[in-house]
DNA sequence: TATGGTATCTGCGAAATTGCAGGATCTTTC
DNA sequence: GAAAGATCCTGCAATTTCGCAGATACCATA
């Protein structure tokens, strides 16, 4: 039930009353483990996707299937929706850890739309935001060298991580997949976090790599004027 | 007057007849010249701009000075509200053409919104389509190499100049800006530029480009699976 | 038409990035 | 707990990109 949701930040909140119940009593929200595909480049758009719990890559991939992560998504954050008025998605959609995601059905969310201008008008702000963000990210990725870039991901993927409450920040992504996001490759995002943990700026357990200063690493970036998002 | 203009993409269209004749009463529409900012990076946002004709650069900058282009617009393309919700813009805007771009303030776009859901829906889908966009440019570039990446850079002027029709479109961009949309220098674009001619897929009469074949030139790009939009 | 300033082109050495390879470390499975 | 497989780290050579510099071509102004 959306009422009883303990994710405020999500979009459908902005409806009225009514209106929720009713996205309520059509929605289905699963249960997806970590690596799933949410949806796939070149399926059918059936819907949009509200993130309840967890964190998604949307990817994009060339035809000899090297992956490009091109957005990271957290709860609050809507999925799938991109495709809108096209037949099929453009791009995938991955969990990068255990989730719970909402899916409400085209037809629903364009009455839905129509009669719930608040709501229309925050989507709008959502998807105004996200172009942004993916803007500055643009940016990013053309002006730095490849250590700004890793610390431009790893501030990314904290960004876009759900325990971020601590002062100690963890990720779990392979260096691969933190590879994908800023488009390198692995090796590379090896030289860069062994430098920077000579450099104190981070530690590993093992395979984690455990942030303890975020304000540090911003500060190796601020050239780029980027202080307000990642 | 909104009701008169000769630009049947804009998104005011989508208001109601009421709303369209005042925003038209309220909004102004000066002309800009070549090379004009319409807004800088760190000014007031004090609504949006709505292009009515002509071709237009989002730039963002590094602390040096150094200039980044994010995105192009042409006419049907809303501008400037890519901020909402903040107080000042993350980003800049500058004519590449001479140029019409009509304004309107956020008070009376606000209300717009309320009132017209089918105009906040289009709004919306504008903003979902430009993000989709600029995902698929962000993997571009951090996929291709020099030589592709200028031909994606071509191929996506070509897309928001405003003289497609003939079978000959024409690009007045200096290398450097061209430089500045994929993220290189003036000389590799020159370079390329060269390769290109050789190779017969392009033409140049003094420093303008001559574009004869746009398939010839997408298909080098095919591997990246972007036979939509560019 | 002449002249100064700017943009473009192209060669070349420097710097950065890539990609392979081999060893070390961690994880999974039995 | 041992073995197999995967990931990670790091050195090195090949490749690509960068950026300066000089030559050429173009444009604006007088």
């Amino acid at each position: 039930m959306c009422l009883e949701c303990c994710n405020q930040s999500c979009l459908i909140n902005n409806c009225t009353l009514d209106w929720i119940e009713k996205i309520s009593s059509k929605k289905n929200t699963p249960h997806y483990p970590k690596n799933q595909f949410i949806f796939f480049e070149g399926s059918l758009v059936m819907g949009a996707y509200f993130i309840k719990r967890g964190q998604v890559k949307i990817i994009s991939s060339n035809i000899n299937g090297k992956e490009q992560t091109v957005r990271l998504a957290k709860e609050g954050h809507m999925l799938g929706h991109t495709a809108f008025g096209l037949e099929k998605y453009s791009i995938g959609a991955v969990t990068l850890s255990e989730s719970e995601i909402c899916f409400v059905d085209n037809r629903t969310l364009q009455e839905a739309f129509l009669e719930n201008p608040k709501f229309t008008i925050e989507v709008m702000r959502f998807y105004s935001r996200e172009l942004r963000k993916s803007e500055i990210r643009t940016k990013c990725l053309a002006m730095m060298n490849n250590e700004e870039k890793v610390i431009l991901g790893l501030l990314y993927i904290a960004e876009t991580s759900n325990d971020q409450n601590s002062n100690q920040t963890k990720i779990y992504l392979s260096r691969q997949e933190i590879a994908q996001i800023i488009g390198t490759n692995s090796e590379q995002v090896s030289r860069v976090i062994s430098n920077l943990r000579k450099d104190k700026l981070l530690d590993t357990e093992d395979r984690t790599i455990v942030l303890h200063d975020l304000e540090a690493l911003k500060a190796t970036l601020s050239h780029y004027c980027i202080a307000i998002e990642y």
